[in-house]
DNA sequence: CTTACGGCCTGGGTGC
DNA sequence: TGCACCCAGGCCGTAA
């Protein structure tokens, strides 16, 4: 399942081979998750790669016409801070892929002479005969060329970076909210990047039961979650990811961080920590993984229910 | 407004 | 061997 440090991984890899590959050519099989092929064949081919970055779960390969007589674009783009916001109000937006891996999602690089795994619905032929590929067996990703001006609305509406994000503005956010720390965690509007796996992970390493609400946390709870937080993701990004099922990165191989999981799919084996047997509950609609041993439930009544 | 929840996308794994 | 069905995770619509 692609989440911020799988994704991270992938947008490094991507970034070491493509900028200043040029896009000779994009096919596709399948485009049912697809926003608007059309509009990807027209203007792509021919478009010069920039930068790829991470925003969440989402990565983007940003692309400017490879016309060397207009040396402007790469001054205008060049100063681009942050992949949205009101900051890029009134400066060119260059075209950006956006891509979302959604659950079995894996974009690699491979020759074009490469035989292709089964289920790739897109192919990017690169000006150096290799070629990038998209290949998602459930097809729960997404795919859109985002043009001058449509990042706001296509990204403007997530949350904070967990990874840039101050302890006061993640307490702030998480304080302000009477959901469950499950929900509020891998809700994409309160942070950007964080799925089920991070969630869980990082909720036993701070020792915070899913069930707790937000605005409950004593002020050391909520240390700990942001701190345990930020120290899962950036393990996980150093051992590349986790990969549960069929995540990969970009030149195809798996990640480590799998091995180091603590609370997630081991349903029924002890807690590295205190030694209970570690449980599995749906929170927040989601499969959830804790140890009831060292992190407490919250009491019992969920919500007053008058009357 | 906030929160909770059901359903949808698809196909691999499971169990009969 | 075949086949029905459960389930994964993100997201969205709807209800309260």
């Amino acid at each position: 399942m692609p989440e911020l440090p799988e994704v991270e991984t992938v947008v490094r890899g991507l970034q070491a081979q493509l900028p200043g590959r040029r896009i000779v050519e994009v096919r596709f099989g399948k485009t049912d998750f697809v926003v608007n092929p059309a509009a990807i064949e027209q203007h792509l081919p021919g478009q010069r790669i920039g930068a790829v970055r991470r925003f969440g779960k989402f990565l983007l390969v940003e692309c400017s016409a490879a016309d060397p007589a207009r040396p402007r674009d790469a001054a205008a783009g060049a100063a681009t801070k942050g992949a949205v916001g009101p900051a890029t109000k009134g400066t060119m937006e260059k075209d950006a892929l956006l891509i979302h891996l959604g659950m079995t999602g894996q974009l690699t690089i491979a020759a074009a002479s490469a035989p292709v795994a089964p289920h790739t619905h897109v192919f990017f032929a690169l000006d150096d005969g290799r070629e990038v590929r998209y290949t998602d067996i459930r097809r729960f990703g997404r795919m859109e060329l985002l043009r001058n001006g449509e990042r706001e609305r296509a990204l403007g509406a997530l949350g904070l970076d967990p990874l840039e994000a101050s302890e006061e503005e993640f307490s702030a956010r998480f304080g302000a909210r009477h959901a469950r720390v499950k929900a509020l965690l891998l809700d994409q509007h309160v942070l950007r990047g964080v799925g089920n796996i991070y969630a869980d992970e990082s909720l036993w390493r701070a020792r915070v039961h899913p069930m707790r609400t937000g605005d409950a946390l004593r002020p050391e709870e909520m240390r700990r979650l942001y701190r345990a937080l930020q120290a899962t993701l950036r393990e996980a990004i150093r051992l590349r990811g986790s990969s549960v099922s069929d995540y990969v990165d970009a030149e195809g191989a798996r990640g480590e961080f799998q091995l180091r999981h603590r609370v997630y799919q081991r349903e029924g084996k002890k807690c590295f920590r205190c030694g209970a047997v570690i449980r599995r509950a749906i929170v927040a609609g989601r499969s959830s993984h804790f140890c009831p041993g060292c992190q407490r439930a919250p009491r019992r009544r969920r919500r007053s229910s008058k009357k």
